[in-house]
DNA sequence: ATGAAAGCGCTAACAA
DNA sequence: TTGTTAGCGCTTTCAT
């Protein structure tokens, strides 16, 4: 129960309790000392603490990652995207869920401090989120999908441009009334690529009344099923939408199958992946938001900051990948 | 940078470090001092050190939750329920993937032990797991979705029944090639649903070929694709077929989608929900199984048994839900 | 109710 | 190369 430590390992390999650290530090001791270290610690199934390290060092080898929604598929994707870059150089991830929530933001980021992480990448609950703590302390940050007003460095989408490639592939088709459903206005993400499909179907439709075809949403299934409900229930209802992420594509989409009409009869475009879709693949405009390349941005600039970089922040914005329905209306 | 401690605030308020640390612990400590100290606290923004607290008292408010697969709903959806339970607690909840791989299951369960953590809760990578290490230190494991051959608490889904239930929903609509696409042979939960399967078919059909209607495959959805077009490709394809978990499911309707099969034309049946699904509800039958109950289950266990409980292990099987396609063939 | 002091397991500066 | 030793920040006995 007592767990075996240092001194116990020493003992039995007749050595200090420094060698013993230093074997498994990698600094330099003889190969003799070095083989009687570990041949003891695997007798003695020695597993050193890194809660005395981490406390010792005044740092650990944690990195936090701390998203809104752990159910949606784009924010899984981005972390398996983080945690193959932190493993790889020896870190592991600790994944937090705020729940778009502040308060619940602000203790995890307590925890990052308390358990002296080494840094921590946040996709933020909102505009009200408070880094000042965190940044007092000296731990890089690295924002990622959402951009802050704080001075970290951020990896992006571009999210104008993809609410304007999503637009422009439906204009394309030959649809006329393109709704838009996005999520919820304060998050800039949301209203950036609203922006793209504002921009976008003014250009093609110049007297268009485009407040009429905008619906805010949150970014879940239901914020999407409730929003497509809405625009089904119009005197003149859209004949196409576009879905401002993911979870709202699906729902727009499955309140159109329940009225039957299947994409393409009501043309759809969804910005994000849908990676569990059981629709044929070409009924759909898919803008691909690369988020597995994002999480493995944002953990490579952050191992960069934890190494020393001081360069000036930086924020880097991912390119998306459109791919246009490709079935006749 | 130097993080603020007990002592600073302790020179601030007037008051020894002791009785700092007793007001963040609840220990009696006069109105007066008390006030004092959360106002010096306040004052130097102090954050106690989870690090030193760890270190000191030999356990942390963090517990392990180990998964073979970050990006499958069913897990994030248990992930939801463990963290629910455990914040609630005051527990934080570390998240780590193993990609069904023993070695990096074994680098964290070492990590587990290394970092403190008061227990865990396990959907193990196979058969070959070790919880051996772990369970010598006494901490408290719970295994999760697979069954272990260790002396532990678990918590399954009754498997058996529900490979039964969804093979019997095929029957009673009618379908007579019924295949079946399990996940990985060595995996009990794969194992016991194919088992399911097996028994209601030859109950229907005593003659049947069963073995030339069982595939296995990968818990993923290429699995499921590849399995599939292998079924179609029979000289008899089959006209139904039960898939062993949600993303088989999901490969499984794309290429029947993709050749213009859709459900119902041939049935489906699938073990595990489908949250981001775009058919229609009721074209596919599906066997609910209650992730997050199974997380918030797990939890309660573990934190039972991290709170001292010493009573013989328990294996807890939870009921799934049956919920038929009601489009007609 | 409060303070003094020891020590959790480790690392790193200093000596040898 | 190796050992000795002083903490990292906290909790917790033991006195007072």
């Amino acid at each position: 129960m007592g767990m075996t430590t240092i001194y116990d390992v020493a003992e039995l390999a007749g050595v200090s309790p420094a060698t013993v650290s230093r074997v498994f530090n990698g600094t330099s001791v003889s190969v003799e000392k070095s083989k009687a270290v570990r041949d003891a610690a695997k007798e003695l199934k020695f597993v050193p603490s890194r809660t005395a390290r981490t406390l010792r060092r005044q740092s650990s080898e944690v990195i936090g990652l701390i998203i809104p929604d752990i159910e949606n598929p784009y924010f899984t994707e981005m972390a398996r995207g983080v945690e193959d870059v932190a493993s790889e150089a020896g870190y592991s991830v600790v994944l937090c869920n705020t729940d778009a929530q502040v308060d619940k933001e602000s203790t995890y980021l307590q925890i990052a401090i308390s358990e002296n992480m080494s840094g921590v990448i946040i996709a933020t609950a909102s505009e009200q989120s408070d880094l000042d703590l965190i940044l007092a302390t000296g731990r890089p940050v690295v924002a990622v999908d959402r951009s802050t007003t704080y001075d970290v460095d951020g990896v992006v989408m571009a999210n104008r441009a993809a609410g304007a490639s999503a637009t422009r592939a439906l204009i394309d088709a030959g649809y006329q009334r393109i709704a838009y459903i996005g999520g919820p206005e304060h998050i800039d993400t949301a209203a950036e690529r609203a922006s793209g499909w504002r921009a976008s179907l003014a250009h093609a439709q110049p007297d268009a009344d485009l407040e009429a075809l905008l619906r805010f949403a949150t970014f879940r299934v239901d914020g999407g099923r409730a929003a497509m409900e809405e625009l089904l229930s119009m005197p003149e209802p859209p004949d196409a939408v576009v879905a401002g992420n993911n979870l709202i594509g699906v729902g727009a989409i499955q309140v159109l199958t329940e009225h039957g009409l299947t994409p393409p009869r009501v043309g759809v475009a969804v910005i994000g992946s849908l990676p569990f879709t059981t629709l044929s693949p070409t009924a759909v405009t898919v803008v691909r938001l690369p988020a597995r390349h994002m999480g493995v941005t944002a953990a490579k600039m952050l191992l960069e900051r934890i190494g020393g970089d001081e360069q000036p922040s930086r924020t880097v914005v991912l390119r998306n990948e459109l791919r246009a329905a490709s079935v006749p209306r």
